[in-house]
RNA sequence: GGGGAGAUACCAGAGCGGUCAAAUGGGGCAGACUGUAAAUCUGUUGGCGCAGCCUUCGGAGGUUCGAAUCCUCCUCUCCCCA
């Protein structure tokens, strides 16, 4: 994997570029849809390519290891053959598991052994076993397996399980340099910054990350309930000491204001459950704010979903009509309303690319940063 | 024509003398959702000058300290038999 920065913002810290993976070009800033289960949940493979165009797409280790597991992914050829998506991906190692799973699951220093929310079954996750999975699964883009702390954290165990992530980190990365990608093409791996919200656990532990040399790198353990600039104040933070010729992943973040803020502070990629699930329960969001659909003052409004949206879906369907959707439980509500979300999801990222190159990124995101977030 | 059952909030439906502004479900309205245990979850749903008061349980009257609950009549529904 390359990473190539082709403009950096003089206003703020706002870089854009360009990774390339075996799997074809990423332009960045970038958001990543979330597609947990091998499915961008509501939306057709090919709706997500050639409307929503993202350029790469997320799966979750610990849920496609249950579902469909191992054996059926490597005889598909990996997750690119079994469910058609044929630009990049990249895997969660299920540290967020270890984290939304807390009471199914029991941590110890070799992995964690987490019964299954499926069947209650027990498995056990260690750092090796994590690699190898994201092996047979191929993403371009691995993760580290880590714990992803909760907020909030006591010192103590924020302290003891950001050096589990960090001795995690080390063993995926033996194990990492040891295997190599079932299916001709190139895999890398992405370590994660922990530390929770302690400024000198975050610097050590970004410290740590950065000596490891990825080709990338993550910040986790964020938007998990603490307050927005605790969140800034800490993506800041650690992107002034990740390296600044390799990406930077601020992980499942956010909400529109919280990326371009994110952007604005260095980071280069994002991921997060919102477009998607929030589409699924009837939210939208556009650049003049978000719009709950459900909500009776669309009852009677024929104008467009979006006007000024990307995807196909903003004008030929209206306001009225998804809220109809939505009020009668119809699943075309969700599909719609999910696949506009990823499509502002991309205009937004693509539009910061077009203001960073062009030098008007500050200006333009701080106007934007309320527009996204009023209540329409 | 004869016999029986019943009318409760937007709907369905509990309640059968005080703890009832009235269970529960649906519907309505609103909110939440951040590396997805989510097509999920939560709140609210008579009115008001809202820790209190006012008007509600088909209608009118009555019994009682007190009635959605008991009695009388009326109106209307549904079921069975002719």
């Amino acid at each position: 994997m390359d990473f190539r920065l082709t403009h950096t913002d003089t206003a703020s810290n706002a870089r854009a570029g360009v990774i390339t993976t075996d799997h074809g070009k990423i332009a960045t800033p970038v958001f990543m849809p979330v597609g947990t289960a091998g499915t961008v949940k509501a939306v057709h493979i090919r709706d997500v390519d050639e409307d929503v165009k993202a350029r790469i797409i997320l799966g979750n280790t610990y849920h496609l290891y249950l579902r469909p597991g191992l054996n059926i992914l490597q005889q598909a050829g990996g997750l690119h053959k079994f469910n058609g998506w044929t630009k990049p991906i990249l895997t969660d190692s299920g540290g967020y598991q270890v984290y939304s799973l807390t009471h199914r699951r029991k941590m110890k220093e070799e992995g964690v052994v987490f019964q299954s929310h499926i069947d209650g079954s027990r498995h056990l996750f260690t750092p090796e076993g994590v690699m190898d999975i994201q092996r047979v699964i191929g993403a371009d883009i691995m993760m580290a397996f880590d714990e992803c702390t909760p907020y909030p954290c006591e010192y103590d165990y924020a302290l003891k399980s950001m050096e589990l992530t960090h001795r995690w980190l080390d063993r995926c990365v033996t194990r990492f340099n040891e295997t190599e990608g079932l299916y001709g093409y190139r895999q890398t791996l992405f370590p994660i910054v922990q530390g929770s919200v302690y400024r000198d656990l975050r610097i050590q532990s970004a410290e740590k990350i950065a000596s490891v040399g990825a080709d990338g790198n993550a910040i986790g353990g964020l938007a998990v309930g603490e307050p927005i600039e605790t969140m800034y104040e800490f993506t800041e933070m650690v992107c002034n000491i990740l390296p600044k010729d390799k990406p930077r992943y601020l992980m499942g973040v956010g909400t529109p204001a919280n990326i371009l803020e994110g952007i604005s502070q260095g980071v280069d990629m994002f991921d997060c459950v919102m477009p998607t699930r929030n589409g699924r329960n009837g939210m939208i969001f556009t650049k003049n704010g978000i719009i709950n659909l459900r909500n009776e003052k669309w009852k009677a409004d024929f104008s467009a979903l979006d006007p000024e949206g990307t995807s196909f879906v903003d004008t030929a369907y209206n306001r009225a009509y998804l809220r109809h959707l939505f009020v009668a439980g119809e699943m075309l509500g969700p599909m719609i309303a999910s696949q506009h979300n990823i499509a502002f999801y991309l205009w937004l990222v693509d539009e910061a690319r077009r203001k960073i190159e062009e030098g008007t990124f500050a200006s333009w995101k701080q106007a934007m940063v309320t527009k996204v977030a009023q209540r329409l």
